[in-house]
RNA sequence: GCCCCGGUAGCUCAAAGGAUAGAGCAACAGUCUUCUAAACUGUAGGUUACAGGUUCGAGUCCUGUCCGGGGCGCCA
């Protein structure tokens, strides 16, 4: 049969409600529905009511689900680099948490191994340096030559002084490990805070050897035998022929970072039970994507349940000439960045690139941009809509009882539609898992407003279009408030 | 050599296998005596890298090629 022939049918025969205005066949068999303009007016009376909670949706039935993101080695302070894993781990779990699913934010503290042992040799080292004895705790090979590590070292001697010097090597590698991690992991906090981004949980590596989990996880993959020795190291097992295998336990006999994360995995899963555990990586770990999912198999886990979400790599330009990034070179800092062009412009910028696009991020450019950077129109509309409610406070105008019928302005209209979106919008990125939708969201949001604000003056028409419209325009601030909040930035009363 | 991501308007990027591929910036032409012009209205701009294939229907899926980025067992 035709597919306009079958369009008529449904047509002739679909129950017909009164939100729907018409039901026309189009194009190649399409059936278009056009809903009521007075159901669309009465919505804005669903989005007052909801206040807050529009946008929130019960998809997720209160499933717990952890998102882990940003887990940058404690070694140095959060680079531009991790800015868009955090941007995109944020506003991930928060997308997640409106869709309903109970949403627990967790930061993997890598505080064991060579890098950690790297970085208190390097910090040691620049403490020495300070105190005119080099020679004591010479440079180390490929340590972290970063300038933070100076002053770290320079406030570490204004407050003790040398005594750290006249201590045994071992014992003192241990104090400025100690002392280092716990300084830089305040400063990572300190960096993520500046972008309005808070963790449930700073989940220690550690952690998982001290409390045996990391040996239980091991014995068991012993027992199923997923391990077998050679080259005199431990090897996670490939499942077939062509997969490699991976080193668990080095030939020195320390576990590697590997090991952590099969216990870890299993911590999420098992021990903790989130039924799902979303990873946050940069593209430079995808190679990591195939065995921590058979990681999650050998132990006997579903690997649905293990969500790797990969961002392509940011690069940094300043006036059109790159900027290298890394913690062993000159690096631009995520905290240098925010202060530079503002928490929210860091967010708003970050996220709206789908993962999976590559970009080129120019310094000077973002800065001069400053001014019609979309940001600035998205948080403008809120901002417009606040005078608004204090013009309207001036003039006595209330949103008390509503004729919201009296909406019936095509720019009225169009708001209205893009209001109602922010529930499609959330159940679409959440899905996805793709969060960069609420930036072209908000966007189309305030167009639609701004647009409105042109065609249609709120205060100072007659009192009964003027209670509907302030009533639609304070719909129009949930909606945008609420989604600049789902992205993790402000919504500004003025501008 | 193998694996992953990308290639869409001049630029930066969107696009749940569905209709005539959309925004922003840049360009061009207009709009402030008004609740903020950080705004609005309009015009122009496309062989979706290339070649095949699957499908009623492909920017989207498959195969190959080219270009850019990232990765490939005791670093993380």
């Amino acid at each position: 049969m035709a597919p306009q022939k079958i369009a008529a049918a449904i047509i002739e025969y679909m129950a017909r409600p009164p939100y729907l205005a018409a039901a026309t066949i189009a194009g190649p068999g399409f059936i278009n529905f056009r809903l009521a303009d007075d159901w669309l007016a009465q919505q804005v009376e669903r989005v007052l009511v909801a206040g807050d909670n529009f946008g929130r949706l019960a998809a997720g039935q209160g499933r717990p689900v952890q998102v882990e993101f940003i887990s940058a080695n404690p070694t140095g302070p959060l680079t531009f680099g991790s800015g868009r894993n955090a941007v995109l781990g944020d506003a991930l779990a928060a997308v997640l948490e409106a869709a309903g699913y109970r949403v627990h934010r967790e930061y993997y503290l890598n505080d064991v191994g060579n890098q950690m042992e790297l970085f208190a040799r390097s910090l040691r080292a620049r403490y020495a340096e300070i105190l005119g004895r080099p020679e004591q705790y010479p440079f180390p090979e490929n340590g972290y030559p970063g300038e933070y590590l100076l002053d770290m070292a320079r406030r570490l001697v204004s407050e003790v002084g040398d005594a750290w010097l006249n201590l045994e090597a071992a014992e003192s590698q241990q104090i400025f490990y100690q002392e280092g991690l716990k300084r830089m992991v305040a400063r990572i906090k300190a960096d993520a805070a500046a972008l309005n981004i808070h963790f449930d949980a700073w989940f220690s590596e550690k952690s998982l050897y001290d409390d045996g989990t990391y040996q239980r996880v091991f014995e068991k993959l012993q027992a199923d035998g997923q391990l077998l020795e050679k080259e005199g190291a431990i090897w996670f097992k490939g499942e077939t022929e062509d997969d490699k295998d991976n080193v668990v336990v080095r030939s020195d006999g320390r576990p590697t970072y590997f090991a952590g994360d099969i216990a870890y995995v299993y911590d999420k899963l098992v021990i903790r039970g989130f039924e799902q555990a979303i990873y946050i990586w940069g593209a430079d770990h995808h190679g990591h994507v195939a065995r921590i999912k058979a990681a999650a198999r050998a132990l006997g886990l579903d690997d649905s349940r293990v969500t790797i979400i990969l961002y392509q790599l940011v690069t940094l330009e300043r006036d059109g000439k790159p900027v290298r990034m890394g913690k062993r070179s000159k690096f631009v800092t995520l905290a240098e960045v925010v202060a530079e062009i503002g928490a929210d412009a860091t967010r708003f910028m970050l996220l709206t690139r789908s993962a999976d696009s590559q970009m080129t991020l120019d310094l000077g450019l973002a800065v001069k941009q400053s001014t019609d950077n979309p940001v600035y129109y998205v948080q403008y509309g809120h901002a417009r809509i606040a005078s608004i409610f204090t013009k309207a406070a001036a003039e006595g105008v209330s949103t008390a009882s509503p004729n919201l019928s009296l909406l019936t302005h095509p720019a009225e209209l169009s708001l209205i539609r893009q209001i109602l979106r922010l529930e499609e919008v959330v159940a679409h990125a959440a899905n996805t898992k793709s969060p960069h939708h609420l930036t072209y969201y908000a966007q189309e949001l305030a167009a639609a407003f701004h647009s409105f604000y042109h065609h249609c003056r709120v205060v100072g028409s007659n009192p009964a279009l003027s209670a509907a419209r302030l009533s639609l325009v304070k719909a129009a601030k949930i909606a945008l408030a609420n989604t600049l909040h789902l992205m993790g930035m402000t919504a500004p009363e003025q501008m």
